[in-house]
DNA sequence: ATCGTACATCGTCGATAGACGATTAAGGAA
DNA sequence: TTCCTTAATCGTCTATCGACGATGTACGAT
């Protein structure tokens, strides 16, 4: 019952998905289990100043994981953030999924 | 490996679920089974036309569906896309989730 | 100390989102 | 028909997003 995730958080992660380059990003790290900044540069079609702006949008969001590596910066996912947020996301959806119109009388 | 959902689908529904008064219009409806637009208006702080907008966003997210009774709009949940978005995210999130970082050697 | 590399941050600009009031459209009641 | 109710749409305004280039910052090599 204790949703352990507000509205507010839930809506923030939910803004850091909504973005293909923000979900490929995170394919990407999903594929290759973390990556420094410039791959992502290199795979995705956008400058260097804008990956590294989704990078922020997903770390603040919880979503990533980023430490530092000599003049590198290494990103990972926050596996037990989506964990977290996976339970949130998907009761949720559970709840409006199960409110089938029993009305079918 | 169909995703059955593409990215562009799972962008736009995620867009339409990140915002806190279109939440709580898919939580009154979960709860009630459904509502007419003046029911909304009601619950939330703010005018008939942005509530009109937000239903128009969800509408065309596919997660609501709307009939028109006589004067009245008439909206529910489409319970089937949530099972079919649900299970899109799901499935992402839970890629994500399982990626540990499995180089701890 | 100097230079090169890698990344973050700043400033800007156009596009989009989100709110509102006003208007329009359409059904029901007189 | 005329009026009232309900809701969708339009026009506008501000705030935020998303992209970029330029600049700043910090480490490593020379």
């Amino acid at each position: 019952m204790p949703s352990s995730v507000t509205d507010e958080r839930l809506v923030a992660q939910l803004k850091a998905l909504a973005h293909p380059a923000r979900l490929k990003i995170l394919d990407l790290l999903a594929a290759r289990g973390d990556c420094i900044c410039g791959e992502v540069v290199n795979v995705l079609p956008l400058t260097q100043s804008t990956v590294s702006q989704h990078l922020k949008i997903l770390k603040e969001a919880g979503l990533l994981i980023g430490t530092i590596d000599g003049t590198r910066s290494c990103y990972s996912l926050d596996s037990q953030a989506f964990g977290v947020s996976q339970r949130a996301l998907t009761n949720r959806l559970a709840v409006y999924e199960a409110c089938e119109e029993d009305d079918e009388g």
